[in-house]
DNA sequence: CATCAGGCGAGAC
DNA sequence: GTCTCGCCTGAT
């Protein structure tokens, strides 16, 4: 087990927040994850931070999973001081941090998200992972599974998609599997690309439009000047910023931003 | 029973 | 380019 101190870190907010779906709450001030090919767990409490696992796990895995080298304090810091709006949201979500996830999960999952809620999200991916995910167990005996390839679910028949209560999203799974396992689209390409050239690739898959594509950028890519807009973000713009968003004062922390916005409003 | 949940694709214009 | 419409499913 290996101790860290972090004030901005809440694995609750991680998990609330709805860009994570294979991190939950497992027991009191204790949370579980599966990513990276590995099952974590780990507990906090304050600003401390618990992960069981190796230091070695930690720098190799963990570090960077979590974004622990950024100083979100400074991002939160850096906001217009007349927003005051914005400042409670951050104030309100700021142990919230961006992943860095996989890249092949987040489009599947965020797939899966449109028309949905985070519930339901969740069930979906856990019952998809059951179903078509390669099992595995830990050294302490947790069983746990991966998320499944592209091949797998290339191959998986639409009737038993449905069966995941994926509904019409269904079609939409089968077409981007199948393109990304025969490789009509190379997902590594979009790790050199910005974050505009990137989105509009990703849309070519079926099932990713504007909002979905975002949301991979974001938390997949790491393109933090993605800025999702669902439903409760532009309830939020049109009722906070009439004049738009300030884009061009955020920059590259404006998805950073948009994680408080929304993560405020779901409150 | 209607509405909604972190939208998208297809078709009309 | 912009607009409308239908869509699986479960919770409320």
């Amino acid at each position: 087990m290996l101790t860290v101190k972090n004030k901005n870190f809440s694995a609750l907010q991680i998990c609330m927040s709805g860009q994570c779906f294979r991190m939950e709450k497992c027991g009191e001030n204790r949370y579980c994850l599966v990513a990276q090919g590995k099952y974590l767990e780990l507990s906090q409490q304050g600003d401390s931070i618990s992960f069981d696992c190796t230091q070695e796990e930690y720098d190799g895995i963990w570090k960077k999973y979590f974004d622990m080298e950024t100083d979100y304090a400074e991002i939160i810091a850096s906001i217009d001081e007349n927003d005051t709006y914005l400042i409670a949201a951050a104030e309100y979500g700021k142990g919230i941090r961006i992943l860095y996830q996989d890249l092949w999960e987040m489009i599947i999952s965020f797939i899966i998200s449109q028309q949905n809620n985070i519930k339901r999200i969740r069930k979906c991916i856990k019952r998809l992972c059951e179903k078509y995910g390669e099992q595995r167990k830990t050294v302490n005996g947790v069983i746990y599974f991966d998320f499944p390839t592209p091949e797998s679910l290339a191959e998986a028949r639409i009737e038993d998609l449905y069966a995941c209560g994926l509904g019409y999203r269904s079609q939409y799974i089968h077409r981007t599997a199948n393109s990304v396992y025969h490789g009509d689209i190379n997902l590594e390409v979009l790790w050199q690309m910005d974050y505009d050239a990137a989105k509009k690739e990703l849309i070519k898959l079926h099932g990713v439009g504007v909002k979905v594509a975002d949301c991979i950028c974001l938390f997949a890519l790491h393109k933090t000047d993605a800025f999702p807009r669902d439903t409760h973000i532009n309830k939020v713009l049109a009722a906070q910023y009439p004049e738009g968003f300030p884009f061009e004062k955020y920059g590259k922390n404006s998805g950073i931003l948009q994680q408080y916005l929304f993560y405020y409003d779901l409150k």
